[in-house]
DNA sequence: GTACCGATAATGGCATACCATTATAGAGAA
DNA sequence: TTCTCTATAATGGTATGCCATTATCGGTAC
């Protein structure tokens, strides 16, 4: 937040819902701590305005919780929520894939192809950071190749707030492997242009993703972030 | 708005939101047509703080839209819009579906018919407005009854958008009939917990009953909001 | 010791003022 | 007439103060 604050200049909303954002996906906020407007508004040299603002925005995203006259809390990921939300994406994603079947252009699956084979690669190095920056990125592409303004959005919307378990979960290499050929299969029926198995193999791919947080890796998650009890201000 | 406006009671948002919301579903308000923030909350005698809040609420619901320097606009509707909108929540209801037919108890299926059959008596008595209620009351139960938080939160969201289009468009009771048919074999596929079976036949309704926003009969909404010079001062 | 009650602090919500940015129209120049 | 530039108005965004509501804690009575 090192930066001067002239009123009028823009953004501040954004700025103060980045650092937040940052903080609470990192972890280095704890679920269930309290996030007093006032005092963090104080902190950040911001007024109540655009706190409020950026509290409301990380509720939205199911980052805070807002609680009736006791505040903003950060909100803890709970597995349940986080399986229900995935489920939704497999939904939504599988959806997608079916309307992508017909409206991708050849030049469209050409290029989702191409990003097919750079994940490869990333995933043959062990490139962890791209492989997954490249995963996210080929099925933001089907879904935006969906035509579906709306599906579009609220996919985003949902992405969004699973991204926190993304992060916080380190996914291991050996689960790559499953995910790859998996990815292969989707790739395979978008070639053939057959909506039904394309659409089935997505979810059947996002389910088998997700599954993990089923099984109680995602406890170890949470448990994780059980430890400190902030020394840090702002908290 | 007729009320006192002493500070500190709360629900102003609500209230301007509600007003707001009416005019516009209602088609008070024409699409296009501007909603000046400051001129509004004088006329409705609120400060900007509820009544930019209130647009906001309406923006994400799809009502108004925010352009950037040009104030909030009456948003119009779109017929591809509201396709889109549609297709993901058949596409919704139909994943809601699949999980009531697993996670409903007898019981909930048991008052799921007799919310059917209310329907049916209303069909018979040509009770419109009864006919409606019991109809949407009846989807919204089957979502309830998936138990996924997040599919029912962002099913209610994408219902809301809708209801405009809904209240616009004046069923014709000759279409109830097909409804109505389509409805018991969604409730039959319930009844044996057939859960593909049930989706599917839930995703046909609904694809139906949107269909005719394809064919056509929106336009005719979209025209009549299609004058607009805005002559009339901020309102 | 427990239950009830009241003081205090924190939160929520609204009003208002100020300033920056941008749209828009009107004046002036080509 | 048309283009450009500038003055003005409108909008967006932020800071701040006030007051009502509610949580929380401590004291008192039983």
């Amino acid at each position: 937040m090192e930066d001067e604050q002239q009123p009028g200049r823009s953004g501040l909303v954004e700025k103060v819902a980045n650092y937040l954002r940052e903080h609470i996906v990192m972890d280095h906020f704890q679920p269930g701590q309290r996030l007093p407007e006032r005092t963090l508004a104080e902190e950040l040299q911001v007024s109540r305005t655009p706190m409020r603002e950026a509290l409301k925005i990380l509720a939205t995203e199911g980052l805070v919780v807002l609680l009736p006259h006791r505040g903003a809390v950060v909100a803890d990921v709970s597995p349940r929520d986080m399986q229900e939300k995935a489920h939704v994406l497999s939904v939504l994603e599988q959806a997608a894939a079916e309307l992508a079947c017909v409206n991708a252009s050849d030049d469209d699956i050409a290029e989702l192809q191409a990003m097919h084979y750079e994940m490869k690669a990333a995933f043959l190095r062990r490139d962890r950071q791209n492989y997954f920056r490249l995963n996210q990125d080929i099925h933001n592409r089907i879904v935006a190749l969906s035509g579906n303004a709306s599906l579009i959005e609220i996919h985003a919307n949902l992405s969004r707030q699973l991204y926190r378990v993304r992060y916080l979960s380190n996914e291991r290499t050996d689960k790559w492997q499953v995910a790859m050929i998996e990815h292969e299969a989707v790739m395979a029926a978008l070639a053939a242009r057959d909506a039904e198995r394309m659409g089935r193999e997505l979810r059947n791919h996002l389910g088998k993703t997700w599954m993990k947080y089923a099984n109680g890796e995602a406890e170890v998650i949470v448990e994780q972030g059980k430890r400190e009890d902030s020394d840090q201000p702002g908290v």
